[in-house]
DNA sequence: CATATGTTATACTAAATATATCACAAACTT
DNA sequence: AAGTTTGTGATATATTTAGTATAACATATG
């Protein structure tokens, strides 16, 4: 999987890695067991620091979506409490929604952006 | 409207300020051309510092939420522009599904959700 | 004139971000 | 056994961001 650093972006680095990381499992880039680079690899093929990578990865792991293996670097493995994902995904979408509310979008346009993001993801 | 800012939180005070004045918009709690509080009053009222309130003023007006007037202080006055609010909402919501998505939130439990909030707003 | 408004400027502390090395134990490869 | 690669830890440094503390200013209102 290609993975894109915008150095200009206001987002930190560490935070964009966890993003495409979780945005390429979610479009099954990556698959439960899949090993990802080690560290120091990916860390010189974008060009940054090893810790900044490692940074990543610990929330990763943090957050269940990987877990790390001394012999073999960090695995795709999702740890699925649907409940808190359930509640952190409302609280992530109240302050969405109401941007996009302020901003006369309805609750179909949503409905239908939804259902965009998921045909992406799995088509 | 009563603003509530968690000082332990790792989210900025200024984006939590942005965030509850945008929630409070959407519920109908401020509405166009409503006045806020001033700089100085809300930052008294709250215990922080004046410019951290101008920053998030600021910000609201640049995202067209609130125009700032030198004789009023800083008005609700949305600004619409429907297309960017609908590609900046799609972005929004392209992580949040990322996530939800590997924890094995279907679609149905988003388009759930998304009528949970906003029912809440309307209501 | 006095007051309240947003605005600007400066200075400072603290925290977050990212990098640069160095070192270590564990596991694998040869 | 030797060497390599793995994640991890420690330390140091530079930069940026966040937040505070003052002070001053122009403008509008009373």
């Amino acid at each position: 999987m290609i993975i894109e650093i915008d150095f200009n972006s206001d987002e930190a680095i560490y935070v964009q890695l966890c993003n495409q990381i979780i945005l390429g499992i979610a479009t099954s880039q990556f698959r439960e067991g899949e090993q990802l680079p080690s560290v120091r690899q990916l860390a010189e093929t974008i060009g940054i620091n090893m810790h900044t990578v490692n940074k990543a990865y610990s929330i990763l792991q943090q957050d269940g979506f990987v877990k790390i293996d001394r012999r073999r670097g960090a695995i795709i493995a999702i740890d699925i409490d649907k409940l808190r994902a359930l509640n952190e995904a409302k609280s992530e979408l109240a302050v969405v929604l109401a941007r996009a509310m302020c901003k006369g979008i309805g609750r179909d346009d949503i409905h239908t952006l939804v259902d965009q993001i998921y045909d992406h993801y799995e088509g």
